[in-house]
DNA sequence: CCGCTAACTTTGAACGATCAAATCATGCCT
DNA sequence: AGGCATGATTTGATCGTTCAAAGTTAGCGG
């Protein structure tokens, strides 16, 4: 049985009352110097925390920051969860938050968990991951004046958006993998990318564009679905149609594993994915490495300066963080 | 601002009294019929939902588990935690648990954190990974009767645990490995594994002598530090050590990996891992499955039994699942 | 028609913290 | 010495729920 002790217990075993232990740990500059060295040993000695849920009836504020995680589709370009749960709930732990975690198969599963959540464990805020166009969920929750951050830009047509988000600036790394590729003598760079119209695939198609300059791109891009398969052929359709190309871009690693796969004795070809997931690393493939770490405690900084301030609202809560290259074999 | 509605609220709506209302929810026997009906109609509409805070203050359940992720290794044989923590959530969310996130560095830091999540969250019960030889979380845990459920097993010399745990049957895993192995003709197999004294890896080892039945098995065995240049060292040594040998089996993806590279042409050797990694995936590579997601349902189910009758512990709250075999090109 | 039981419902009290307002010292100025 | 601001601490009320006990209603036998 745990042991449980009371704020009142404190206040005995010190000799003062509840509101002085209480204001020893939420207002110090209240308490007369010598009194609250004194609560503060007391506090110590026996192991006191405060209860969150009595906390949180009197305040409104549960110190709780919500997160869903997605099935995970192939397996491979989803394995970043791991590492940015990890440094979420580390920087959330430093700042006196904890992360809960909840699932839900798509947007509208997930705004109903929102109403669930709200009603019964009350999170001061909501982390988004994965947002796409006409996000459903930004929109709920900037309707109710919820505080949360997206992992991911909103994509939008808008200039700006109206809530806070984070970022890797996939176009950097895309275009910092191509000049390293032109660096090593490749002139023509093909890529292979997902369909139009997601933020995501068109940033990162952007970045490959930019680097090649005023070049004739048409020909040297293939758009298809995430996934090995369809990475091999169409990389194999891409490199037979143009036999001048020597190094391929690709937008996940996904595809990147089968544009090795593509390859054909005789013609070696270099190789760049994205992500630096565990199996990049694990057959040799150079990959666009993204800061998950610095990008979870983004997350957090900007959700713990909303909650501290809720009137005002940064402006620029924007963060966009550079990738960085992780150069292997394959490039 | 999200609306808050109270059980007040939904008793003068229902003109009712709030403990009917909490009954209607709670000990829906008690209520009458029609009561209950038209308490749950009015609670439907007005969407209520109970305040945890409130609620755990009386009843001191949290209705929260708690579970920690580890930094994870070298990345290839670690991204479990993904599809673990997915159906954890779900699986707790389906018995109305929700999951509380945290991180630690070492078992003493672990057990700080204990204290810390006990004073102030009160989770409910707590879910163990990475287990290993005499466990100072698991003892902490037990000496002050907490709930909680280790994924994997204790690898203690007692014969039997003195607390519930969830684990696939590695070395079920590597036998039925074996065994395909046998099926297809081979005849000399192989094992890579890491060196004596994890429970886990010694395990693995185990299924593989046992599909082996009565061979000599010295010399047909390697034992190193988790990786894929320690399993290509390891394997091509082993390979040019006994040229009889046509498969090996592996105690993870990671050392399989390894293995695929030290394959030289001209002579075809079957590899099988451990783990069914994105990376086995990637590069086609037959591998033991884990069911992540019965065994986190498990965890959670076991955990959900002994939460609901706290006094009469189930004698043999341990579930052993059996891993099934994907296979792919490499054998 | 009273009394008793069974079925259902309502009424205080409590969980542990914080807010708001009241109380108690203390020092300074006139 | 009295008045008064200032600082430090204490006291009562409250958040929303459930427990325990008390209250209400209806049914039924004598």
């Amino acid at each position: 049985m745990a042991e449980k002790v009371t704020i009142t217990d404190v206040a005995k075993a010190a000799g003062v009352s509840r509101q002085t232990v209480s204001n020893t740990l939420n207002s110090p500059e209240v308490v007369r110097e010598e009194t609250r060295k004194h609560v503060l040993e007391v506090i110590e000695r026996l192991g006191y925390r405060a209860n969150q849920a009595a906390r949180q009836m009197r305040t409104g504020r549960s110190r709780l920051i919500a997160i869903g995680i997605e099935p995970d589709g192939d397996g491979i370009s989803g394995s970043w969860a791991d590492r940015f749960l990890h440094s979420l709930s580390e920087t959330a732990a430093q700042e006196g938050y904890r992360i809960l975690l909840y699932t839900a198969a798509d947007d509208h599963a997930e705004i109903a968990t929102y109403e669930d959540l709200l009603g019964a464990y009350k999170p001061d805020a909501f982390v988004l991951t994965g947002t796409h166009h006409d996000d459903l969920r930004a929109s709920w929750l900037l309707e109710r004046g919820l505080p949360f951050v997206a992992f991911g830009r909103p994509w939008s047509d808008l200039p700006d958006a109206r809530h806070p988000w984070v970022d890797v600036d996939g176009a950097a790394g895309t275009e910092a993998a191509t000049r390293h590729l032109l660096a090593a003598g490749h002139r023509r760079i093909g890529f292979i990318g997902w369909p139009p119209g997601s933020g995501v695939g068109d940033d990162r198609r952007a970045g490959w564009a930019r680097a090649l300059g005023g070049q004739d791109l048409s020909g040297l891009q293939r758009s298809v679905e995430d996934g090995i398969t369809a990475g091999e052929s169409a990389a194999r359709d891409l490199l037979a149609a143009d036999p001048g190309v020597t190094a391929l871009v690709c937008a996940s690693d996904s595809l990147a594993l089968g544009a090795l796969q593509a390859r054909e004795p005789g013609r070696p070809v270099a190789v760049i994915g994205f992500d630096d997931t565990p199996a990049a690393r694990a057959v040799g493939l150079t990959s666009v490495h993204q800061p998950l770490g610095e990008a979870a405690a983004a997350c957090v900084d900007l959700l713990a300066r909303a909650l501290e301030s809720p009137d005002a609202e940064p402006p620029s809560a924007h963060v966009l963080l550079p990738p960085s290259l992780t150069i292997r074999q394959s490039a």
